[in-house]
DNA sequence: CATCTGGATGGAAACCATTTTCATTTAGGA
DNA sequence: TCCTAAATGAAAATGGTTTCCATCCAGATG
């Protein structure tokens, strides 16, 4: 079943535009996490006139809406990453090969008890070297 | 018990020099984690001359170390924090405040398990308003 | 204590991913 | 078809962080 992008969008309170469409085409066909500049090249593939400044508030406004998910780089560049899973989770990324894995784990539920306050977001995220680049003898990439 | 910062950059095989044990003074006293420019302002208290670029180099060979936490800021900015407890665990941090609380659970044990590949890091983090500025209607900084 | 050496440091400049500004275009409803 | 707020592009600014390199100093050696 294809994603229904339209109404994402305007679920979102986002105008359907051609642009946004093409930005989470690019993001739910690729199979790794990728960069601003790296979708911006991509949307150079289908519009004559495309900014950056544009992407990196797409990017932004998609994930801030829940639709994409942000991957904090230990080289602390912002990555996105389409994921199909709509449930509540975590991810394991390849810093070789990029692929993301889900993680089940969260605890976050324990965190709101024990802390008393609000918590307003976490971060759970593991960064490595999948099996496949592990075995390959792959190193992580800056 | 006084920490005992001498001892600790040896072990790093760090230098013992009046820069980096006011620099862990700093953190130690600090009652929140705090940014790069916020530890050099504290050291112009101390000295005479002392650079931007060697307080950021120390940080971050002191946080390599596992001797201080980097506390990862929905802004995006780097904040530091010298945590007393020596075992593994992450935190909750206030985004009002900055006051940090440690959290217990982690679970990236199995993580390694179930990817198959090896973990190299991982991010655990809860942000939030701790308890006190909830009630008092404070809000998360800029 | 004098000497030596590689690590540590400061100042200035570079870096560069990201954001702001603002004029223009466009989506979507009236 | 019109209208208006949202979306966009180009250019410029931003600003936290890093690099460069000459100088300094911690710590080892004799
Ligand atoms: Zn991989
Ligand atoms: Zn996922
Ligand atoms: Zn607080
Ligand atoms: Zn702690």
């Amino acid at each position: 079943m294809p994603h229904d992008f339209p109404s994402m969008l305007k679920e979102l309170h986002l105008k359907v535009t051609p642009r946004r469409l093409a930005t989470l085409a690019a993001l739910a066909t690729a199979t790794t996490y990728v960069s601003p500049e790296e979708v911006h090249k991509r949307l150079q593939g289908e519009f004559a006139r495309i900014g950056l400044p544009t992407v990196y508030r797409n990017l932004e406004e998609l994930a801030a809406g829940g639709v994409i998910t942000k991957v904090l780089h230990p080289n602390r560049q912002l990555y996105y990453y389409f994921c199909p899973n709509r449930s509540h989770h975590h991810h394991f990324v390849c810093l070789a090969c990029r692929t993301v894995e889900d993680l089940e784990c969260c605890g976050l539920e324990e965190v709101e008890k024990q802390v008393g306050g609000r918590v307003l977001s976490h971060i759970v995220q593991a960064n490595g070297l999948c099996q496949a680049c592990l075995q390959a003898g792959r190193e992580a990439a800056a």
